[in-house]
DNA sequence: GATGAATGAGCCTTCATTCAT
DNA sequence: GATGAATGAAGGCTCATTCAT
């Protein structure tokens, strides 16, 4: 009972925390398979070998599992990009290894990407405004500032950078849209093409 | 029973037409309002100002209102595009007509260019399967078409023709998903911002 | 729909109108039955016999159904009491007219009446606030008004009107909630008593 | 295994009948705060301070709860009374000293008396029959024997006991029930007055 | 003694659909 | 054509109780 992190019950313990995450790899299954619509937590349950009493044991409601398993890859994600990014490189450098750390991040956990992009497009508070709007807001204002360096040491040419970011962040979503939804997709290929892509799209 | 584009009774009578369109107004601007998932007959029969029992009349399922919502807003755009683009022009010369098309039709169109992404990335099969899956393939695949021109005539430089469509494509919809979620963005600017960096991107 | 007087759909349709009575009426049978507690939606509809969401379809939600039963009531018993009792008559007269009426009014409606003491001594809103608290003093109000014309008539003797008056209205709701609980009790003989022990409590 | 008041296992060990008291208090207090109703073990717990399991261990269920908070008080206060009420005085002596004995009972237990009062109202047994229908049936014939000596002994005038002896009593609960649930009433002004009235009611 | 964990029944509500009028 | 009415399944959640540790 030291740590007050989550609105639930357990936390801490050995057990508790198995079946949270065990609950919430479940419901990522759900979601990516049967689409957020339909995400109940009965099929959660089910997926997870457990009644559904359980699920509102360790989660306070629906919505806490659902924010949980969005947002537990998506800091995931962000703490594997920051370490895989080095301040000393130039910007052209580190924007090729911010985008290929996010691909690498995710090209392990597709069943999680799926899951996260459908919570994220889907999930709305009770006034029908969208959860998670600003993250890619957030994500592009990041670009931004790499690519404003970029322009400052003459490796980018003049653009405006929010814009070109946003465009940036499009084509990155985009290879991953395509990959969650074609299994089959060689990421390696796609991701070399996206980065020459970029590059000539903003070099000087 | 002159198409066999619905399953429902009235089609060509003047006053069932009326009424199907009105519906399918409503359903859009419900979908833009509250998304998929909270997006109920009753909520349209609401919007829409008529009774439910309108809606069962004149569609066979719900489901046939949503598909008709996307459907009928994407045919308009292939066929605004498809009338915009002259075959003369040289590849890259159609690769910006066609995109600039497509922003424009969707310019005046935002509550139903929403309603169209609501329902295309949730709508799914009584088994779960995405029914329109296919659909960013296919523009990719019109748009890979003319990649191929662009490089035989010497306009565009080599890549991978299939993965840059993909790569424009997602791009453009950047545009559009950021524009559908932020009014107050000048669609003028950042197209004009896009298809400079699609055309850095691509030329020899 | 003309009227507004209910947050529910139908009024004024006379199947709409009579299906609310109907299950107003399960509904105080039910409460009358089992208590407050044990008062579900379920019972209600199998009580009326009818569908479970018949009844979501009639009343906006179970809260509006237990409300009605008890306003319901308590607005008719106020009617029949303000048209028994007479202006012209003295204090005295008044005092024992106003509580011979609504006895009397209740006489004839011990299912509904229990029901009503079910809901206003247990409904509570959301933040678990009782929500009938303040009807017992709006009719000891007008009970202490009564009582302070009888003192200034000379008909009642020097005591706090205010105190007095909770004190009757215990005294006749105390003579109700025996006679809701016990089938057999003579209501006239009560009431008679009552009426008697009130006399000598009060008179100058 | 001494006493036969309790299905439970712990009776005698001074930890058990600590952790009883402190369950008891709890409950009381869950009682006077949310209504009967919204009374979870869940709930008591909390405020105990314990898991849930505890109360299950020290409990043979809610119901053993309950009906202990409600009877030991209730036993309590009769107690209380026994020990107030000298046989030698006079009829309306004793009337007055029974009715003031339980007022001042009381008068401490604020919390406890709101939570009887939510459990008297409404505890029912599995077939729904109010469990304590006939506590105030008990407290009326000890007043109406009362009364009786009273007659006979000429203090009081002629009425029918028991139905006065209702009357009474439903007088004294009256003003516990508005003390209950006003918590700035002077309860000793209050009695004064009730006595004053009952007084005049009843003598001869 | 005590706890966390789990269960399954029951609750209120939403909803797509059907149907008589 | 259109409506109000009704249904029954499903959803998220609360809760009393049981049990292994």
């Amino acid at each position: 009972m030291r740590t007050k992190q989550t609105s639930s019950k357990d936390q801490g313990t050995i057990g508790g925390r198995a079946r949270r995450t065990q609950i919430e790899r479940a419901a990522a299954e759900v979601l990516s398979e049967v689409g957020y619509a339909a995400a109940s937590v009965g099929r959660i349950a089910e997926r997870a070998g457990v009644s559904k009493g359980v699920i509102t044991y360790h989660f306070a409601s629906k919505d806490e599992i659902l924010r949980r398993v969005a947002l537990t890859l998506f800091e995931e994600c962000a703490a594997h990009i920051a370490s895989s990014v080095s301040d000393e490189a130039s910007p052209a450098a580190r924007l090729r290894a911010q985008l290929s750390a996010e691909l690498e991040f995710f090209s392990s956990r597709r069943v999680e990407f799926r899951a996260m992009v459908e919570v994220m497009s889907n999930h709305r508070d009770p006034g029908f405004i969208r959860a998670f709007e600003n993250v890619s807001t957030d994500e592009a204002e990041t670009l931004a500032g790499l690519l404003r360096q970029g322009q400052t040491q003459g490796e980018f040419r003049a653009f405006d950078v929010n814009e070109v970011a946003h465009l940036i962040d499009a084509a990155k979503n985009g290879v991953l849209d395509r990959w969650a939804s074609d299994e089959a997709l060689d990421l390696g290929s796609m991701r070399a093409t996206m980065l020459d892509f970029i590059e000539h799209a903003v070099r000087a």
